[in-house]
DNA sequence: CAAGTTATCAAGAGTTCTATTGAATAACAA
DNA sequence: TTGTTATTCAATAGAACTCTTGATAACTTG
C-alpha cells in the first residue's frame, strides 16, 4: 500500500491554496481583481499598500494557482486564473457570511438602510421584455473590462448628472461589484429619493457572469 | 459614504475561513470528518496526532463555522457543519489539483497504477437497470455513518473472504472515500485479478451525497 | 545609451501560528 | 465520594508569516 508520506504531501499542496485565502491583505486584493484584470501598482494603490508588498502577495497567490500573471511592457498584469478559482473565491465568501454572524452585521452596518433587490431570474426575463434600463454604477475602467449585456455604464458620482437621460417610465435596476459593495445601495437610494422606481440587482458583476457561463455551458 | 474599517473587517472575517483550511493537519481532520462524524480521541488516533492538539485544531474548525459539534456523554462527537461546508472542502481541494501539477503527480504515485472508472450518471443508471453491485470498500464505521444505496459493505481486508458472494456474471463497482483514497483502486486491482469485471467509482462517499442531496433539492 | 517606470528580490524586526507538556474540568460508573 | 475516561485549558519554545526598507532587474522612452 502506498506511503502516507504521500497522502502527507497531499493536504501540503492543498493547505498552500488555502493559505492564500488566510489574509486579508490577499483577499482584498482577490476582490479588486473579481472586477477586472489589473497591474501591481493600481492594486497596491487601491489596496492602499506599498507595491512591494503587494507584488509579494500577488505571487502567493499566483503560486497558488489562482491568479495568472502577464507582462504588458513595463507593467505586470494579474488577473483570475479562470472560472474554477473566481468560484472558489466567491464560495468562501458566501460560506463565511452565511457562518459568521458577525459578518453579516458588519455588513448590514456598512450597507446602510435596506433597499428593494431583484434577482438574477428576473432580471433576465425583464431584459428579455425590455420594459427595464441596467445601470452598471462602478468605476468606467471596470465597466469597460466586462459588464452586463445591455447595461450602462454610469459612475455613481456622475448619477445626478445623467438622470435626466434615463427614463421615467421603465424600472431603473443598478448593480455594483458584488452584496458588499455599497455604490448599487447608494444608487438606489439616490434615485428613489428621485423619484424613479429603482431596484439593486442581487450580488454584482462576478457573480452574473459566473452565472452567465454556467449558463451557456448546460445550454 | 461607509467607512473603509468596516471592509477591512469583512475580509478579516472571511480570512478566519481561509485560515483554517491553511494547515495540513486540519485538512486531514477534515477528510477524515468528510466520511463520518468522530470523537477527539478517534479523530487523534486516525490522523496519528495527540488529542491535545486535534482538540485545537477542532476547535479553530469549529470557530471558522465549518464544524459543528455535540457531547455525546463523556466524548465530544465533530461533525460537518452542512452542505455547503462539505462542498467548499471540496471544491478546494479539486482546485488544488487542478492547479498545482504536482499535487496531481503525487497523487497518481499515491494510488498506483490507473484502473477503468466509472462516473454518476453511468453508476445511477445501471442501479436502475439492476445489472451491477456496488460494493463500499471503506472501513465498517464509516459504511455505517452512511452509503450508497443498494451498497454492499466489504472493507477492503475482507475481499478475499467473501469474494465467493459476489456473483461473477455481474460488473462490480467499487467505491471508497474520495479520489484519492487507494481502497477501491485496489480493491479492483484485486477482482481484476480474480478475473472479475470491476471498476471504481469516481469520486467517493462524500461526493457522492452531497451530488444526490443537490438533485433532489432540484426535481 | 541614459533616464525613468514598474516590478521583484533580499534581509530583518515584530507578530502570529503550531505542537508539546502538564494541569484542570466534565461526564459517568462503582 | 472516588476513580476513570475524554476533552479542554494554559504556558511555552520554535517555526512560519507579514510588513518594511533598500537594492536590483526588466522594460520603455528620449
Amino acid at each position: 500500500m502506498a506511503s502516507k508520506a504521500a497522502k502527507q504531501f497531499l493536504f501540503e499542496a492543498i493547505a498552500v491554496m488555502g493559505k492564500a485565502f488566510s489574509s486579508p491583505r490577499r483577499l482584498e486584493l482577490l476582490d479588486l481583481l473579481a472586477q477586472a484584470p489589473r497591474s501591481v501598482e493600481e492594486l497596491a494603490r487601491a489596496s492602499d499598500q506599498s507595491t512591494a508588498n503587494a507584488s509579494q502577495h500577488l505571487q502567493a497567490l499566483h503560486a497558488a494557482g489562482l491568479l495568472t500573471r502577464s507582462r504588458e511592457g513595463t507593467r505586470v498584469v494579474y488577473s483570475f486564473a479562470g472560472e474554477e478559482a473566481l468560484s472558489l473565491w466567491l464560495s468562501l465568501r458566501d460560506a463565511s457570511v452565511a457562518h459568521l454572524g458577525e459578518v453579516e452585521r458588519a455588513a448590514r452596518e456598512y450597507l446602510g438602510e435596506d433597499v428593494e433587490t431583484i434577482g438574477r431570474a428576473e432580471l433576465q426575463e425583464r431584459l428579455r421584455q425590455g420594459d427595464v434600463v441596467v445601470v452598471d454604477v462602478r468605476p468606467e475602467e471596470e465597466f469597460a473590462a466586462g459588464h452586463i449585456e445591455g447595461a450602462r455604464s454610469i459612475p455613481l458620482e456622475e448619477l445626478e448628472r445623467h438622470l435626466a437621460e434615463l427614463p421615467d417610465d421603465q424600472e431603473i435596476v443598478a448593480y455594483c461589484r458584488g452584496p458588499f459593495c455599497a455604490y448599487a445601495h447608494e444608487a438606489v437610494r439616490r434615485l428613489t429619493e428621485a423619484g424613479r422606481s429603482a431596484r439593486r440587482l442581487e450580488g454584482g458583476w462576478p457573480e452574473w457572469r459566473l452565472a452567465d457561463t454556467h449558463d451557456r455551458q448546460h445550454a
